[in-house]
DNA sequence: TTTGTAGGTTTTATCAGACAATATATTGAC
DNA sequence: GTCAATATATTGTCTGATAAAACCTACAAA
């Protein structure tokens, strides 16, 4: 679990055993690549090095998470692929401008929800929801088969019975991605993402009252209902409802975080 | 620029030099595990191995490449950045179902418009942007500042006093974008590569006519007029205009490509 | 003074070969 | 037949060396 193995790690001539730990978060099963890529993606995205900037070499970062250079090089690798950095030799790797970054990766996204400014984040994805899914539901009306639409009626009818906060809130993300690949179009369905990412950010931030569960709950059951009766305009009318109650509970509860 | 620098690479004992040559399409200036990572990535989305396939394994991809087995675990760590793969020890990299990929990944992007079905990828790029460039707008309109109006108006100018096809596309990538930045939602950014995408593929479809081009450059305008008078709802109907109108360029002409 | 050019230096890029960790496959015991 | 121990194949990690690229410096020439 814990990193700094320590093996046959003794540099040559003399022992220091003076250097820090630095422990690096892991997750259980994580590879030590995948930790650090986590690490340095994180602090890139909290703005601990604006773009722009310049990263410490190869060497310092394996010098301070103790791990070797090809790890760190992984990671690096990884961080390129999302468009945070990009490297040339004797320049070193910088945090590329923010307009390249891949915002809607899910590991970027993670970043973003855990930096400071979570709320404004919360906000954005809230906004984003509103700009995409009331077309996107209309699509589904209107071309979702019989298989999708029992996907998307199980997810709600699970949301309905389902007796602790966290299960609801699993069987809301499934019904809202199951809408998403109804609507027919493959680049929709890398947004569900977002809706993971908002839903989950939503269940930290509120408890909702068993009034607000059931009139939300409503709201759902009216967007089966135009799905299955193939009404796209009422379909999008009954996303666009649901979203603006989200709204509400976001705005009226969103200043007293529990987290 | 070719591969294969045939180095100090004599293996022990005998002298094969029965090798195969094996090019891996370089580009100016694109490091060795860049080009494994577009070669490997293209193969996967072009369905060479199916979702659920297992890769073969990375001493193979270091013999097939003649590079050395670090610079094909960063282009796989590459992949995996962009939930192309996953992998672990024993069993090997497995490509992931493709409601896992990163479609609206700029390189996944590109891979796709490489694949046979490109027909049926700019016909869903179109009406994705169907779905988010109308609302946009109207938030754009809403909420443009100054310097935003000035960055769309001039790409909008650009675009009529453009001299080559080219040039007139680059400044039509340039006047979306600007919209999407003006909308002031971040999520809405990476959507760019999308019309960058889309716009490219255009290019090579058709040569306008002169008429085609004359109309196009008006809803243009259109578009613009609308957001700098911030009329929200008129923008995204000028928005809806312009696709509509680019939609019947391609149903009309999208039957013979001139590639 | 400015300009060009040749080295020097730092950093990533690539290579090679070893060992560790892990998940599957196989074998053996009961 | 079931379960546990063992073998095996593949990725994960480490080390240390060399190559290549880009910036910096010093110096020479115009």
């Amino acid at each position: 679990m814990t990193l700094n193995k320590e093996k046959n790690r003794a540099p040559t001539g003399t022992v220091s055993r003076t250097e820090p730990p630095s422990q690096l978060p892991r997750f259980a099963g994580a590879s030590v690549h995948a930790a650090i890529a986590n690490e340095i993606g994180l602090r890139i995205v909290r703005g601990d090095y604006p773009p722009g900037t310049v990263l410490p070499n190869e060497a310092k970062w394996s010098e301070t998470f103790n791990v070797s250079r090809s790890a760190v090089r992984e990671a690096i690798k990884m961080l390129m692929a999302k468009s945070l950095l990009s490297s040339r030799p004797k320049v070193g790797s910088r945090v590329e401008p923010r307009e390249h970054w891949n915002l809607l990766d899910r590991d970027v996204l993670s970043w973003y929800a855990m930096s400071p400014d979570r709320e404004k984040f919360l906000a954005t994805v809230q906004e984003f929801r509103h700009i995409v899914e009331p077309e996107a539901a209309a699509l589904a009306a209107a071309r979702r088969t019989d298989e999708q639409m029992a996907e998307i009626s199980g997810a709600c009818h699970e949301m309905g019975t389902a007796t602790t906060l966290r299960a609801r809130t699993a069987a809301d993300t499934r019904f809202h991605m199951a809408i998403l690949r109804a609507a027919g179009n493959d680049l929709l369905i890398p947004l569900g993402v977002l809706i993971e990412s908002g839903l989950e950010s939503l269940f930290v931030y509120v408890t909702r009252e068993v009034n607000d569960l059931r009139h939300a709950q409503q709201l759902h059951e009216e967007i089966e209902r135009q799905i299955r009766l193939q009404k796209p305009e009422r379909a999008r009318a009954a996303v666009s409802k649901l979203l603006a109650n989200t709204d509400e509970i976001i705005v009226g509860r969103g200043e007293r975080p529990q987290t």
